[in-house]
DNA sequence: ATGTGACTGTGAAAAAGTTCACAGCCAAGC
DNA sequence: GCTTGGCTGTGAACTTTTTCACAGTCACAT
């Protein structure tokens, strides 16, 4: 019912909310929101709409208020605990931009098949062997894994990440994982990202339309 | 004339057809190339025929020879060459990912402002003081910025960018940049990718349908 | 009290993107 | 050389997403 856009778009408000809030302030319109993420006021409504949040024609949003709001609709209440398959630049990246950032989503550990990383710490969270993988997946009742081996063995770590059933895969690998319909992948893609700037930096080059 | 998403599929489909060459392949139906790439048969066909590449019924599309195609629409043929700003640890796995790997896209210095960075090197290119960015830049003729410094400074960076002569930035910083109408930006937000999957997580343990 | 202005909530229109369905084509088999 | 099967290319239908436009509401000023 409510659509991944629109997901992506609440965790965007969410976040610009808690820097409002840090700056103290106590409501926002539309119309700011919608600068702020980048959007136009009237999909701002609607995605708060999509959440049954109500705001005030005479002050807007309650910033606090909706903030929670949409912490109630995305977050699991307990939290969702995950792990990282790869333990190279991209998976130690990842690993220090989510250690005590969002106390919600907690990756507990990190996988890797290389012996000198193997009993090691990574920000703090235990790297285990990759042989290991599905056994400590299902002891510790993880939901949730994140992908950043080379894309020769992207498929084989995605196939025991469900057989240790997780429910969804953050990939980083440049490869589109198959999976069954029960699990959900998010596919982050940095080569076709740096490619699709490189194609606009052309055409901007030629024109200013993004698509001329 | 051809859209955001039809330039992401694109660039997948030059990867698979590279993978799909090294194991001397030789031509492909729309059907197999869609299952590669996570999509349908006929979303195949339309975004080939978009960019006016043509197939044949008896034996699908020539691997090599759509490859090129591919590539002669989405690369400038003398390259691209960008920057990181940012040496922490997402700043050096994106350079560390791209260095060598595709040879259009010249990533071809890093910058930070973290004295202990500034004057060794990442993965064979040099790490500048980021107080030098606007004149490296422009000496260089950089195109395309890569923003991996802390949220806030990101737009100050972003704006330093852009007025050294920067037409495309991608953005991991977890806020949305504001540049002018001639820059284009892609932004890459890891926090929501990361909820996202979250959310569908708690939704496939209730059901199975992606929006339930 | 009453009027005013700016905002929200939302049905309806528009735009963008995807899928369907089939005509046209080509190679291989008979 | 004719028929058959399965593919591509593509107009048209459909679905999804975004935008428009305005009725309803609320706080404030008068």
């Amino acid at each position: 019912m409510v659509s991944e856009k629109t997901i992506e778009r609440l965790s965007l408000y969410r976040r610009l909310l808690a820097g409002l809030l840090d700056d103290n302030r106590q409501s926002i319109f539309s119309r700011e929101l919608a600068s702020l993420a980048g959007g136009t006021a009237p999909q701002v409504r609607r995605d708060i709409m999509s959440i049954g949040y109500s705001g005030s024609p005479a002050s807007g949003y309650d910033i606090a208020d909706l903030a929670d709001s949409i912490g109630s609709f995305l977050d699991n209440p307990s939290g969702t605990s995950g792990v990282i398959v790869g333990a190279g630049n991209l998976g130690r990246a990842i690993m220090s931009f989510f250690v005590s950032r969002r106390p919600l989503l907690k990756l507990l550990a990190a996988f890797d098949n290389d012996p000198s990383k193997i009993g090691t710490e990574i920000c703090g969270r235990p790297c285990y062997d990759i042989a290991d993988l599905e056994a400590k997946v299902s002891e510790l009742g993880v939901k949730m894994g994140v992908i950043t081996v080379p894309a020769p063995i992207a498929q084989e770590t995605s196939d025991k990440l469900v057989s240790a059933g997780v429910a969804g895969i953050l990939n980083f690998a440049p490869i589109r994982l198959h999976v069954p319909d029960n699990v959900y992948v998010e596919h982050v893609d940095l080569t076709t990202s740096m490619e699709k700037v490189a194609y606009f930096v052309q055409s901007k080059t030629r024109s200013t339309a993004p698509d001329a």
